[in-house]
DNA sequence: GCTTGACCTCGAGCGCGCTCGAGCTCCCAG
DNA sequence: CTGGGAGCTCGAGCGCGCTCGAGGTCAAGC
């Protein structure tokens, strides 16, 4: 709850409003919140985020900009895939061999 | 530089001194940093991270809390990597999509 | 002998992304 | 009509992992 307020403070929903005053979360407050999430659990920062939910709101004059981000954050993205590959990799080894005592 | 004497103040390294009470890295030392900074990347915390090398520094009797801790990173890092691959296939259709403009 | 510059210690500070709590308001069940 | 519980706002606070700077020390080059 508190996030989902500090997600809207931040301009990256904009759920409606029921008469009381109460958020709403619509399919679509929804489905932008899983992108949210899913850009967040992907290492995207807050600061990229909010540039990206900006030029979406701003029509498709910004396609080419949101494009180059998203070319960018899959970059990183497959990076850190790689970085997270080779620590398995380590990891497993450890694993393995029973964790071979001297050196961690 | 202030890294390395953070991790040394956190107890993850232990490198030399000279005379002049400076820190000489030994091969040994730069093996655990580099395990250390691969555990970082994959998102191990430093407090596991602390615990593990304590562990390794007791001896061969700590193997096993040290194995399962390595499963756990395993398992945990494994889960990231899926997450990481699901945000690629998401970042990637925005782009092959030229991004659908309305919602991000 | 003297300078110079790298490295030392220690404590404070920072950026990020939430997370929390106090105090208020509003709807709705009974 | 009333009481209670969920949601609201706003500002402050937190945990993590570094990162920095001031001020001191020491070895090496001139």
């Amino acid at each position: 709850m508190h996030t989902l307020r500090y997600y809207e403070d931040q301009g990256l929903l904009r759920p409606d409003r029921d008469v009381g005053g109460r958020r709403t979360y619509r399919p679509d407050d929804l489905r932008r919140l899983r992108f949210v999430r899913q850009m967040r659990r992907s290492g995207m920062s807050m600061q990229a985020l909010r540039r990206y939910v900006a030029l979406s709101d701003a029509g498709p004059a910004t396609v080419p900009e949101r494009q180059q981000m998203m070319l960018d954050h899959a970059a990183r993205v497959a990076a850190d895939m790689q970085d997270l590959a080779e620590a398995l990799a380590t990891t497993r080894h450890k694993i393995r061999t029973y964790d071979g005592h001297p050196e961690p």
